[in-house]
DNA sequence: GCATTTATTTGCGTATGCATTAATCAATGC
DNA sequence: GCATTGATTAATGCATACGCAAATAAATGC
């Protein structure tokens, strides 16, 4: 069998660099959802000339990050309820498809391992109620799914689409009851999986994921957080 | 009920101009795939500087469609049929998605004129055993049934791997039997939608791709097509 | 005081120049 | 003859410059 590999990460250059720190800022939340922000003042930020964050800006622009509107400046795209609808179905769809994939790979246990690893990594983080460490380990379980999936274009859509429901995770994460039952089906998804069974595998996660959907979107609506 | 929109066309500048042009040559073959371009031969192929031709490729990159190897130029990027098969995959997933979301969300006849009239152009087309028009026909009619879809996100990621699709399909349309009963599939899916049937909508329209998927790849595979 | 026109500013899109650095070729040593 | 090292070339990545056009401010007319 041949080696699953992951995205070859490309060498620093100053607009991938700007690319880097432009998604940091975002997510930090340095630069808000809905603010407009000059490529010279960009440029000013990150110590670099107008061209690099310029290039980084079409980067991002094509990624859905931001919109650049000219002569209004880089606008940081807000993120709405609607929006996680959105990205939540083709995340959903795009995982459970990786998850029946996998299923049908026919991988070892040892293959299984850093899998496995992020389940026991959440359970640790669940009982020390540590959440910023289960968001973690939970973002490190999907993204290894879809590695195991082994569909590159799979891979790098959810990679996008990832960033975006962390935005939006990162505001409900204390909202919210710990998910302690969510780990039952990270366990039963790597099971069906370890058994070779697809169709499970697929049924387990497509629910596991429509139900995240509908717990984060009631949040979001509930506390009105229309934006971001 | 709010009406559907498609993506508005962003104005012209020269960038995106290239943008265009740079697509247009890798479908028409005119930038074969697996072949090596030095920016400043684009540009001067464009009539225009560097800048723009840089950000269009960068833009292009970050599309799937090309890579850029510092020093030895930007690579088109041929499709295996194992590209073949993941790009299938997942268009499948989202476009069955799509169908299903249309399926409920209620439209009128009325709505689903184009819809139809695209699989009245493509039977016009099979019967004068036009090819290129049933091509472009059928193309219409996944855009459409995806833009019903109502998912800008699954509308912009289907649009760009189904530019992927056009390359391989521009080569196998003639190396096969006319597709006299894809258009059955096709109704059965407006018939569903219109009956407002979603789990059957769903269920015509994966097995209509999978089994498309499954034409294309055999007919590249026997071929040895194996790249573009 | 309001509207319309004119002037000014300013951000963007593109062009161009330059330094860095990888790739190629030559030359020398073994 | 082959390999290793040094020199040369050349494409890229970035900085900078500039003109245009849009947005804003000012000014004039009513």
């Amino acid at each position: 069998m041949k080696p699953v590999q992951g995205t070859p990460a490309k060498p620093k250059s100053s607009a991938r660099q700007a690319v880097g720190e432009l998604r940091r800022l975002i997510f930090e939340g340095e630069l808000s959802a809905g603010s407009n922000h000059l490529e010279s003042e960009l440029a000013d930020r990150l110590n670099m000339s107008r061209t690099p964050v310029r290039e980084a800006v079409l980067m991002l622009e094509a990624q859905g990050l931001l919109e650049v509107r000219p002569r209004k400046g880089v606008r940081i795209l807000p993120v709405s309820a609607d929006d996680m609808r959105e990205i939540y179905d083709v995340v959903t769809e795009l995982e459970s498809l990786a998850a029946e994939s996998a299923a049908k790979a026919g991988y070892t246990n040892d293959d299984l391992t850093l899998l496995s690893e992020t389940i026991t990594a959440m359970d640790n983080a669940l009982s020390r109620e540590d959440r910023e460490a289960w968001a973690e380990a939970d973002d490190r379980f999907h993204a290894e799914l879809v590695r195991l999936g082994r569909n590159s274009r799979i891979q790098s859509i959810v990679a996008m689409l990832a960033d975006q429901v962390r935005r939006a995770r990162a505001l409900t994460l204390y909202l919210r009851p710990l998910p302690l039952k969510s780990n039952e089906d990270h366990r039963a998804v790597l099971d069906a999986i370890q058994r070779g069974d697809a169709a499970t595998a697929r049924r387990i996660h497509h629910a596991h994921r429509t139900h995240a959907r509908g717990v984060i979107i009631e949040l979001l609506e509930r506390h009105r957080l229309h934006n971001l």
